[in-house]
DNA sequence: CTTCCATATGAATATCTGATCATATAAATT
DNA sequence: AATTTATATGATCAGATATTCATATGGAAG
């Protein structure tokens, strides 16, 4: 199955890693989970979701609340939305931002408490 | 309290900032927040930890499982080793290395679910 | 104490990411 | 229709990050 002990590998345990790479996930799953941590790996972007989950609020709050830019708000909005975990809804020239669903309250809760807990 | 009334933040609805600016959670407390995430929010470091959650590795087997080099992974483990995410024991030249507590495998697990079921 | 080998680490590099600036879009008001 | 204003977005730039390469460290065994 491997084609390269040309270099580092040495002193493998092959029973042991055989086991092991028996039981991992796919490569393009596991991907996809750090994928959707990343999203909350930006304390801008974890800000406007901790705001949102609060109440929620059009692009110029959240730059007052964040005290930022309307501009960094949108583009990380834009990230928010491609990744759905936040909506909007038009409301004349203004547009309100909501969470998407309740699993991005929980992961927040999650790892607020992780955090409280572990330091 | 807002001495920048200077640019683009012109819309704000100054209750509702003020209510949310209320209940939001320390700005250092958020980043430390993110940063936690940020740490998960790498494939190598999550396939990492996925496969220590499986069982104790030494770095050898770890760049074996992942097919990575030797330094990618032992520079990785360093970053895990500095968030508190693994820890390891010494046995002659090898050091295996385990996840440190079981916040990590919830951690894991819960995006996990959250990624299978969201998408 | 010298060699061997698993692991660690510093430096360099390439890529990615987030903020800013300038500008575009789109809805409301005149 | 022209203007105003809230939001979106493309380009750019600076800082962060992950991997590689070369080398150092540290324990084992001779």
């Amino acid at each position: 199955m491997e084609e390269k002990d040309t270099c580092d590998v040495i002193c493998v345990h092959e029973d042991e890693v055989k086991d092991v790479k028996s039981k991992m996930l796919e490569d393009e799953f596991l991907f996809e989970v750090s994928d959707n941590f990343k999203v909350f790996g930006d304390s801008t972007r974890l800000k406007i979701m901790y705001a949102l989950s609060q109440r929620d609020l059009c692009v110029c709050d959240l730059a007052a609340v964040l005290d930022m830019s309307q501009s960094a708000i949108s583009h990380q909005l834009r990230v928010l939305r491609s990744k759905n975990l936040v909506k909007f809804r038009r409301k004349g020239k203004m547009a309100y931002y909501y969470l998407a669903d309740e699993h991005v309250v929980s992961m927040i809760e999650l790892c607020v408490e992780h955090t409280k807990e572990r330091y």
